[in-house]
DNA sequence: CGGCTGATGATCT
DNA sequence: GATCATCAGCCGG
């Protein structure tokens, strides 16, 4: 079967809005793409979270450290964490230079390349490739060489405009987090059977 | 489907 | 030593 390579635009910066909230809404239909010698990758984002200055729940909470500097950056660039002794966790940062704040991705659609998606990966249903935020960033190859990228820059890892038309989207509150807990930070897009968290979050 | 649990390591106190 | 923006596997209904 040959898979159709889809003629995708890059984001630029001044497109994206600078808040975390309206990026991380903002966000929900465009695309990511993942550039590899084997091939391209390509998913439509269907869920991310705002992470907010001033919110317990953001890394930058407290201040800047060695962990946390690329959420400070200018928005658009790639914040990459490690957790749970397993996972890694891809964000974009938001707000101005300086301003710790960021949108965690949390679930794609695949579009392009899901056979590299695969590699190295058990069976997986197409639809839980990249749901749930450390199988996306699996799915991408996505770790720790890649934080701080500039998303809106031609590279291994960058923001592209929406392919096809986007749903309704849903908000609710965010997933697996304590402090902060009752903001509702997280959108989807409505009935996706790509998006992440338990079914009374994704209608 | 929902609920539970162990794995696993970086970070910070 | 505790915490953590998770996941796969297992169990019961």
């Amino acid at each position: 079967m040959v898979m159709a390579r889809y003629a995708v635009r890059r984001l630029r910066r001044a497109e994206l809005p600078v808040a975390s909230a309206a990026l991380a809404r903002y966000l929900i239909g465009k695309t990511l793409v993942r550039e590899l010698p084997k091939g391209r990758i390509l998913g439509r984002i269907v869920e991310t979270e705002a992470y907010l200055p001033n919110d317990a729940a953001c890394h930058a909470f407290g201040g800047e450290t060695r962990r946390n500097r690329s959420l400070f950056l200018r928005h658009g660039h790639a914040y990459v964490y490690f957790i749970y002794g397993n996972h890694f966790m891809l964000n974009v940062s938001a707000g101005p230079p300086r301003v710790g704040a960021g949108v965690l991705f949390r679930a794609l659609e695949p579009l392009e390349g899901v056979a590299l998606m695969r590699r190295g990966r058990g069976r997986v249903k197409e639809t839980d490739l990249a749901r749930g935020p450390g199988r996306l960033a699996a799915a991408l190859r996505v770790d720790r060489e890649l934080d701080g990228l500039d998303l809106c820059a031609a590279g291994p890892l960058w923001l592209g405009e929406a392919v096809g038309p986007v749903g309704r989207i849903g908000r609710s509150v965010r997933i697996g987090i304590r402090r902060d807990a009752h903001r509702r930070l997280r959108f989807y897009e409505r009935g996706s059977p790509f998006v992440s968290g338990p079914k009374s979050l994704r209608s």
